[in-house]
Order: structure tokens, then sequence, then C-alpha cells
DNA sequence: TAATTTGGTTTATAAAATAAACTTGTTTAC
DNA sequence: GTAAACAAGTTTATTTTATAAACCAAATTA
């Protein structure tokens, strides 16, 4: 009856940064932190725990002479999100 | 633009036991059990946080000699169900 | 050149989820 | 009648997580 969600996009944070990639081609860092409200230091974890899993790609690289950290989703993220969003659908369709 | 989600719906056997309260007037602890496929121990932590916040209510009496344990979801649940879902669907419409 | 800002990472702490162990009482088998 | 197994939970302990605080290096500004 209700699927097992998965965990690493049943994070609030995480699932933010899920959701904007999943809306445009790529996003870096400070425009992530922007967005989401979050900490450096969280967001750098939660950036490093998507990467892990091979949801989305971190390219370093410089823009001018300042650092610049840019994401993008997977494939395999894409379809991780659609699956999750399908999931949650159970949960959030009780009585009906 | 992300909303916060409430940490104490964002908890995927809470969700679900909230999830079948909002669509029945009441369910019994074991009942919950099989639904869910929680342990026991699992699933009475996460009703005791949810009655410590008034999302539901719970009535302790006995079916025959048996100890039963049954749960209904307050006015305050349902609200806070109902934003949960709101405050989700801004996550889940990534890119629209 | 000193202070501040940018763009992060690493480490520490607090909170959560979960499972394992335990309790109390009931039913069933011998 | 009593020992074993089961029902319905609770309590406690352990493992993960989320998050914040502290830190760092380089660039910019005063």
């Amino acid at each position: 009856m209700f699927p097992k969600l998965d965990p690493i996009l049943h994070s609030e944070l995480r699932l933010a940064v899920m959701s904007i990639l999943a809306g445009v081609s790529e996003a870096d860092f400070t425009f992530l932190k922007k967005q989401t409200g979050a900490t450096s230091g969280n967001l750098s974890v939660q950036i490093d725990k998507l990467t892990a899993v091979g949801y989305i790609t971190v390219e370093k690289g410089f823009k001018g002479k300042m650092p610049r950290t840019t994401c993008r989703i997977t494939p395999a993220g894409q379809d991780a999100f659609n699956s999750y969003v399908e999931a949650l659908k159970e949960y959030l369709s009780a009585g009906q």
C-alpha cells in the first residue's frame, strides 16, 4: 500500500535541490544556496550525497577568478525524482 | 520559493499513519501496523510523537480481554496534513 | 595592507529513525 | 495446571541524518 520512499530524496534540502535541477539545465552552488535559503555547509553536504548516489554531477571551474561549482541532474536522478513523486502521491491521496 | 516542510509530517511512517487516519474515522494499533508494515516499536514511538503535537488522539481500551489502542486524527492534524500536502506540491512541481 | 566578502569544506552536535530487547497479559497445547 | 507460544505494546539502545558552527583560501574593497 505505501511504497518505500527513497531516503536520499526524502530530505527537505536535497528535494529542493533536485526540484530546481529538474527544471533547469544547470545551476551553480550560489544559485542553489539563494533559492533554497540553506547554509553553505548544509548545501555542500547534501550536494555530496546527491553526487555519491549519481543523482547529480558536479563540475568545478572558475567564473573569472572566482571558483564556481556547477550542478546538473543526471538521467538516473531524473528517474529517481519522478519515481519519488509517484510514490509520494500514494501517501498524499488519503481517503480518496 | 520552497516552504518549510512540517518536520513532524515529513517522516515516512508518520506520514503513512496520518494518511490512513485522514481517510477513516478511527484505526487501531494493529491495523496501522499491518497497513504500514512498521515494527511495533517504531509505530509506538511515532504515534507518541503525533499525539504529543496534537495531530492525533489515542484511546486505550480493551477488545474482549486484549488491549486495544485506537487512534483518531484531530482537526489540527487534518489542517497540518492539508498544509503539508500543499507545501510538498511546491517541491514536486519542478520546472513547470 | 588590513578588513571584508565570496565560495565553499570539514568537523561537531543535536535530533531522528529504527531495531532490538523487554513487559504484561492471554491463549493454546500438553 | 502449567509450560510454551502469541498478542499488543513500551522502553531502551544504536545507527543515521540533518544542521550548524567553525574553518580555509582566494579575491575584492577600503
